[in-house]
RNA sequence: CGGGGUGUAGCGCAGCUUGGUAGCGCGCAGCGUUCGGGACGCUGAGGUCGCCGGUUCAAAUCCAGUCACCCCGACCA
């Protein structure tokens, strides 16, 4: 993509309406747009973003045997008012609207219930099962307060899977294949090192479910972890029962903040018994499917990176969610110049490398700040200088220092 | 939902106390000089001062209402 044809801008200070660090930068780099509190567009470069982390975890949830659908946003009151789940002072988060005959429906901010009823006409027999499924969803939540940018919004895009299992010994090899599922997945998006498994509290179905949460001061969290052993314990449910039931140290565990990227929890049969999704086993037996539910918010995770990379000069996105691999600077307007940044444009995109080009020809400290701003891992300057001595310049956006190396040396480092 | 704060040009802000008909920086358009870390000069375009009502000869400015946005708290199976 050349920057003269991008149609988003980069901005020189926040807009004063967004405290949220990933907000700003996000906004300012022209990632996203902010349409009222909470409520975000994605533009071209947030898009990438976005549909890197989805390839990642799409991935992952194919690896343990996912299988995608979509469900539709509008959801009808009867199968929430089975689960309890319809009146605003049980849920207060619902968006819910009419047909125009006055037939009362949901705008989605959950897909539990849908979903799970949808299975009853898939779901009749013990060789139906395990069954898996996910979407990449919008949700919608009418939160009585936005904040934090992306990572609380009023709509906003989450991975939901639900698992449908033959019984509770089934269901916990799911749900633990899952959890590893979940940190393979946190490690490939960048996060691995500061994202932990913590127990918290497993609503009316378990005594625990589990988080994948990232410190970060951002976070709203508090968890108390345990770096060693890599687990944690929301504050939720931290008492000295449950350190001591987790076989914890309490001297070793640190407070710190964290921002909640996964959940996964296990809800028995509860819900398939108020839904009536059941199945017959091989006896002839009606038995009620065990269900799991392992969600990921995909914007907020977006977010989340945004803001753990960050650094003062703006967004530093780790290489397998980087909207673009190489940010390629062209400096200067010699018909020379023009014709070897051209080429290595051409030359990088046609070996499947993902390049950002700026070629506005602007001062150079603007498009270095730029490049800094957008945070693209590797950036590469083709100059009058460059050219004369056949050579380019490469850095690091992590790296304070750029290098001249030859154009065979940085296809190495590209495709390496 | 409780508390605090803010709405003036695309973005960031001043002006409001003490009413007199709107200004600065950036950005944008044109010309020129510049050109390896956000250059400079000249010219120009761009504003229902969130909205509604009131007070007044006169309201960005004072009063009342309302909407939006931000922060803290509560909430977040």
């Amino acid at each position: 993509m050349r920057l003269t044809q991008l149609f988003t801008k980069t901005l020189r200070s926040a807009p004063s309406d967004e405290q949220a660090l990933n907000a700003q930068l996000l906004i300012r780099a022209g990632f996203i747009y902010k349409e009222m509190a909470g409520v975000y567009a994605y533009l071209p470069l947030g898009i990438k973003v976005l549909e890197n982390i989805k390839r990642i975890v799409r991935e992952e949830m194919n690896a343990v045997g996912g299988q995608e659908l979509i469900m539709t946003n509008l959801q009808r009151p009867d199968l929430w008012e089975k689960t309890d789940r319809w009146d605003d002072s049980k849920v207060d988060v619902w968006f819910k609207t009419k047909l125009q005959n006055d037939t009362e429906l949901g705008l989605a901010w959950s897909h539990e219930e849908p979903i799970t009823d949808m299975m009853r006409s898939y779901i009749s027999s013990y060789r139906d099962l395990p069954a898996n499924v996910y979407q990449f969803q919008t949700k919608l939540r009418n939160e009585l307060r936005a904040k934090s940018g992306i990572m609380r919004g009023r709509e906003f895009v989450m991975k939901d899977m639900y698992s449908y299992s033959l019984d509770e010994k089934q269901h916990q090899a799911f749900y633990d294949t899952v959890t590893e599922a979940y940190l393979k997945i946190f490690t490939r998006v960048g996060l691995g090192e500061q994202t932990f498994v913590t127990y918290s509290s497993g609503g009316a179905f378990t005594k625990f479910s589990h988080e994948f949460q990232t410190v970060t001061d951002a976070g709203e969290d508090v968890i108390y972890l345990d770096s060693d052993r890599k687990l944690a314990i929301n504050k939720e449910v931290y008492t000295d029962e449950v350190i001591e039931h987790l076989g914890l140290d309490k001297s070793k565990l640190k407070e710190v903040k964290a921002a909640e990227v996964g959940n996964i929890f296990s809800f028995g049969t509860v819900k398939s018994e108020e839904l009536d999704l059941s199945y017959t086993d091989k006896t002839g037996q009606k038995k009620f499917v065990v269900l799991g539910s392992y969600g990921i918010g995909i914007t907020r995770l977006m977010g989340v990176i945004a803001e753990v990379f960050a650094d003062d000069k703006g967004l530093v996105w780790p290489e397998a969610v980087a909207p673009y691999k190489v940010h390629l600077i062209r400096i200067g307007d010699k018909a020379s110049t023009v014709t070897e940044a051209d080429k290595l444009y051409n030359l990088l995109t046609e070996a499947g490398i993902e390049v950002i080009y700026d070629d506005r020809n602007l001062r150079v400290g603007e498009s270095f700040a730029d490049a800094d701003l957008l945070g693209i891992p590797h950036r590469v300057v083709i100059s009058d200088k460059t050219v004369a001595n056949a050579k380019l310049e490469w850095k690091k956006r992590t790296e304070p220092e750029a290098k001249t190396i030859s154009q065979a040396e940085l296809l190495k480092i590209l495709e390496g």
